[in-house]
DNA sequence: CTGAAAGCGCTTACAG
DNA sequence: CTGAAAGCGCTTACAG
C-alpha cells in the first residue's frame, strides 16, 4: 500500500496567506471579522444571536458572513465553550425499529431552530459486567450535553451510576425503577392497555386472553394492569389459563397461542402485549386455519413497522416513540442552554399522549354478533 | 422559569488550583503530565502509541493515566488535528430498517481496535431543490472525516457536487450513476436475482412472474438481468404479461398481484424485487384464498426484519446492508488514517458477498410436482 | 455597544 | 528519545 498525504494539514488558512478568499465552507471567524472589519468577539455575538450590537453593525456581520458563506466551527465552539452540541443515544434494544424511532425522534427536536446539536448513537451490546466501564469511556472521550437512555438499558443500575459518576445530564424513555434518579418520557401504559382491551370488549367479545410481557420489564406490567382493569369495567373476569407469560418474542407468542388455541374451549380474542408476539400468534392462527379476524381477533402493542405487513393488518396501540424521544431530546437542550437546573432536570417526569387504538383489520366482533 | 446556572463552566479545573484530584474522566493531558513528570507532547505520543519513547517512560505515562482514568478529549483533538473522528451517514430512505442496518454497520468498524470513531446520522428528508443547501451547512458545521450515502440519496448530483465542494471523502453504497465519482460499495444484484429465480426454478416452476421495481433504481435493473438471465438458462421465457412494474411499496406489490392472480391463467411463482412488495402480494393471496406455497411460490429480495414476521415467512435474498456500511466505513477510514490518497478512495469499488438464498416457508414445489 | 486577552485540551512543526 | 512553542477556531471573563 502506497501511503499518501495524509489528508488534513495545517494549510486550510493558507487562502490567508495568500490574501485569497476562502473556500466555500471554509471560512473561520477571523475571515469574517476580516471582512466585516469588527472583532472576533463581535463576530461570535452575531452568530450566537446575542444582544448588545448596533444593528448596523449585526448587518455587516451577517452580510460578510454570508458572503463567505461562514458556518462556525462546531468542534472550536465546543472546546472553548465546553459543550459539546452533542447528545448520545445509549441503547441495547433488540427491537431496531424502536431504537431507530427514538434517535429520528432526538434528530428531529436538535433540528429544529437550528439548535446545532447532533445525536450520537451508541449501541451498547456489552456483558453485563463490562456495562459500567463500556459507558464511562463512552463518556469520557465525548464529552456530550446529555444522554437519552432507551429501555430496557435504562434501567440498569451500572449505568445510571456511570452516569452519574461522569456528570452527565440524563433522560430515559420508559424507564421502570428508579424513578426518582433521573428525568423521564413515559406514555401511560396501563391506560393504554385499557382502551384497546375496552375496544375488544366493544366489538363484543368476553372471551379474552392476554398474553403477558416479561416479569422484569416494567411496561408489561402497566400493560396488565390496564387489560385487568378494562375487563373489571366490564365485569369479566379472564378465564386464569387464558393469561401467558411471553418475553416479547415472537417466539413466545407462538408458544402462548399454541395453548390458547390448542385447547378445545378457545378464547375469542387475543391481546398480545406487543406486536411482535401478536405476530406469533398470528402465525399459528395460520397455521390451523383459524381465521382472523372471524374465528379470533387480535390486538397488539407498539404499532410497529411489521403491523401493517402482516395479513391481516394488525389492529393494535400506537406507541409514541418519536414524540417521546422528541421530548427526551428538548428536555436535554433545555437543560444545556441553561433553562433550567441539573436538579429541576432530574424532577421532570413528562407523559406523553398517545393516539386511541389503531384500528386495522385484526380485529372484528366474535362469530355470531355480527 | 428559574433560570437556574448555566450548566458548564470554567471550573473543570479547579481541582488543580486546589491541588486536589481530578474526578474521575476529567483528568486533562496536563494532569497526567505533572502525575507522570513529563511534557504533554510525551503524553500526547504515549496515548497515539506513536514511536520514539522509551519504554520505561511510556510504561510510565500509562500508570498515570490509569490512575487518573484519564481519556484523551475527543473535541481538542478533533480541533488541533483538524480532523474530527467523525463520521456522516446521509441517509433519505424510507426503509428505516435499511438505514438503521447501514448506521450499525458502520458503527460497528468505528468501534473496532479503538478507532475512536463516531457516527452522525443525518436525515435529508428536504426538498430537491434545499438539498444541496442542507448537505452544504451540514458539513460546514461538522467538519467529517468522511460520509457514507445510501440509495436513492446517493444518486442524487446535488449531494454529489456539495461533498465535492466541500472536500470531504465519500462512499457510496449501491449507487447507480456516476460510478467513477465516487468511492462504492454494492453487491451483486444480479447474480443474487439469478440465483434467487433459479431456486424457484429448482423447484419445479416455469410459470414465474416478477415484479419489478422503479425505473430510476439501478438495483432494480440489475435484479430484472438476473431474472432474466435464470429464465433464459432454463430455456424458459416469462409471459409477457407477468412482467409487472412496482416501485417497491406494499401498495404497488398489491396492485400488481391484484392482476397477476386476477386471471384465469396463473403463474405458480412470483419474484418480488423487494420483500415490501412481496408483502403485498402475500396479501391479495390471502384474501384471495390462494394459499402460499401450495399455489403460489413467492420470493422477495431484501431478507427485512418483517420476512420473519409475516405467514408464512418469506423465502428471500439477504442484502448484507451491515456489511457493506461496514466496508464503506473501512475505507473511510483507511483514507483518514492517510493510508490512502483520495484519489485511490475514489476508485475504490468493493462487490460485498452475499450469502445464497433465504430459503424459509413461501416457496415449494409448483401443485402436481411433489 | 465593542474589543483585547486568555484559555479550552489537544496536535503540529520544529529544535535539540 | 524528549520538550517548548505555537496554533486549531472558537467562547469566557473582563475592561472600557
Amino acid at each position: 500500500m502506497t501511503p499518501g498525504k495524509p489528508p488534513y494539514g495545517r494549510s486550510a488558512k493558507g487562502h490567508r496567506d495568500r490574501g485569497e478568499f476562502p473556500s466555500p465552507g471554509a471560512a473561520t471567524i477571523n475571515d469574517v471579522a476580516r471582512l466585516a472589519d469588527v472583532s472576533i468577539k463581535t463576530v461570535s455575538r452575531v452568530m450566537n444571536n446575542e444582544p448588545n450590537v448596533r444593528d448596523e453593525t449585526r448587518a455587516k456581520v451577517r452580510e460578510a458572513a454570508k458572503r463567505l458563506q461562514y458556518q462556525p466551527n462546531l468542534l472550536a465552539r465546543s472546546l472553548a465553550g465546553s459543550r459539546s452540541f452533542l447528545i448520545g443515544l445509549l441503547h441495547d434494544n433488540p427491537s431496531a425499529s424502536y431504537v431507530f424511532a427514538c434517535e429520528m425522534g432526538a434528530i428531529a427536536r436538535c433540528k429544529e431552530n437550528h439548535s446545532r446539536y447532533h445525536v450520537l448513537s451508541e449501541p451498547l451490546n456489552v456483558r453485563g459486567d463490562q456495562l459500567r466501564g463500556a459507558v464511562t469511556e463512552f463518556l469520557a472521550t465525548v464529552r456530550l450535553d446529555g444522554v437519552i437512555l432507551t429501555p430496557p438499558l435504562c434501567d440498569k443500575v451500572d449505568v445510571l451510576e456511570a452516569i452519574e459518576a461522569a456528570g452527565v445530564a440524563c433522560v430515559r424513555i420508559a424507564p421502570w425503577g428508579s424513578l426518582d434518579r433521573t428525568a423521564r418520557v413515559h406514555m401511560d401504559d396501563a391506560a393504554a392497555a385499557e382502551d384497546i382491551t375496552r375496544h375488544l370488549i366493544n366489538q363484543g367479545h368476553r372471551d379474552i386472553a392476554i398474553i403477558l410481557g416479561p416479569l422484569d420489564h416494567g411496561a408489561a406490567a402497566l400493560r396488565e394492569q390496564g387489560f385487568l382493569a378494562a375487563m373489571r369495567e366490564a365485569g369479566l373476569e379472564p378465564h386464569p389459563s387464558w393469561i401467558r407469560r411471553g418475553d416479547f418474542s415472537l417466539e413466545s407468542g407462538r408458544a402462548a397461542a399454541e395453548i390458547l388455541l390448542g385447547g378445545s374451549h378457545r378464547p375469542t380474542a387475543v391481546f398480545a402485549s406487543n406486536d411482535e408476539m401478536a405476530f406469533g400468534v398470528m402465525a399459528v392462527a395460520h397455521e390451523r386455519g383459524i381465521s382472523i379476524p372471524d374465528d379470533l381477533s387480535l390486538a397488539g402493542f407498539d404499532d410497529s413497522p411489521g403491523a401493517v405487513l402482516v395479513w391481516p393488518q394488525l389492529t393494535t396501540l400506537h406507541q409514541p416513540v418519536h414524540e417521546m424521544a422528541f421530548k427526551a431530546a428538548d428536555l436535554l437542550l433545555s437543560r444545556a442552554n441553561g433553562e433550567m437546573t441539573a436538579d429541576e432536570l432530574r424532577g421532570r417526569s413528562e407523559k406523553i399522549a398517545y393516539p386511541g387504538p389503531v384500528v386495522r383489520a385484526s380485529v372484528g366482533p366474535p362469530r355470531g354478533i355480527a
